[in-house]
DNA sequence: ATATTTCTTGACCGACCGTTCAGAAACTGG
DNA sequence: CCAGTTTCTGAACGGTCGGTCAAGAAATAT
């Protein structure tokens, strides 16, 4: 009962997503995102409570939607080897994407606000050690298959692709070029030999 | 002629720089500088034009004090092999070491500042570029000597190696542990082998 | 039809933002 | 000791910040 939401959550939720993406938390005002996001500041306070709120709901939104189908890539081949080459691969593609933010809203957020902010710092901890995880699971996969020698510790391999993501992240922002991110991604899947 | 400074441009401009490491640029207020830097808003205005002004100015200080340890690890070696290890086992040090700021300047402003700063933009990519032209004399010094395939690209490895610099400033920010930071540079020097 | 609930709207709030500036203070050259 | 020059000091500037709120609009329940 009462007056229904003119706007669905996730619609606004996805701009405001893409304008924290490409500005960073601090940089974006609430009257920027308002405009993007097409709605009043009383409606984007009632649907989300404040500024921050906001944000920690764009980076959930982020890990549904972006981190999501790198995590299925991950999944999606039989092999180990292949799923993380697959992941690599659509990183890349992602990152070059046109009309498509920089880098990632996940390591963004970690070298701005995770120091300062808790609620932000759990939600890219969750979302790194997700993708550790899938990582790992590769990797053990891969051992399984004898793709990886197996007395390689899974861990620290996952713990070094997730790192290696990261670090892939920071150089599409600053040098968004292919022959760059590929020559880095060819000497990291070189790691698995 | 006229009165003299009372401060040393270098000591100031150590403290901006660990403000804006630890706080980011945009988080950080004028008034929150001139508190820490312990001058007046006038005087700072005076010696460095304006926030931006001073932002940039601190990362070339953060230039000329942290990355040229990190960059003279990587000449110190004769081998050059021995120098990346150094270079990363140095940077896990830095990373560790209490009372410093996490992370990296460099990596936060790439991913803060960069996409929409000339200024900054074009002193990060300058500082990541050294970097890479460090890992790629030691590289091509390694390959001379035998340690590494002369078959493989100096340019991709210097590449990936720059990458994973970052990559691992990244995590020193969102996970501070020692066994995380080792566990990664153990794989980012594996692909050398 | 009316009461009730929720959402929308746009004006409004005090606080703080980055920046400026006039005047006092501290130096040098004559 | 004074004129000239630079720096220091702290108050002040307009603008924008994140956040609130009262009133109207649109739905449901009775």
């Amino acid at each position: 009962m009462g007056r229904p939401r003119e706007f669905k959550d996730d619609v606004v939720l996805d701009r405001a997503m893409r304008v924290f993406w490409t500005r960073g938390y601090e940089a974006t005002s609430v009257q920027h995102l308002v405009t993007r996001m097409g709605i009043q500041r009383g409606s984007l306070y009632g649907a989300f409570g404040d500024k921050r709120g906001l944000f920690v709901a764009a980076i959930d939104r982020y890990d549904r939607v972006v981190t999501a189908k790198l995590l299925a890539a991950l999944e999606a081949e039989a092999s180990g080897k292949a799923a993380i080459r697959r992941f690599f691969r659509l990183k890349v593609e992602l990152a070059l994407a046109p009309g498509r933010p920089r880098g990632c809203l996940v390591t963004n957020s970690a070298t701005e606000l995770a120091a300062h902010d808790r609620r932000t710092a759990s939600k890219v901890g969750s979302v790194l050690a997700k993708i550790e995880a899938g990582f790992h699971r590769a990797v053990v996969r891969a051992q399984k298959a004898g793709e990886i020698d197996r007395a390689r510790s899974p861990r620290a391999l996952a713990r070094f692709l997730t790192s290696s993501a990261q670090g892939l992240s920071v150089m599409a922002k600053t040098f968004p070029e292919r022959a760059v991110l590929e020559d880095i991604v060819k000497e990291i899947l070189a790691v698995l030999d």
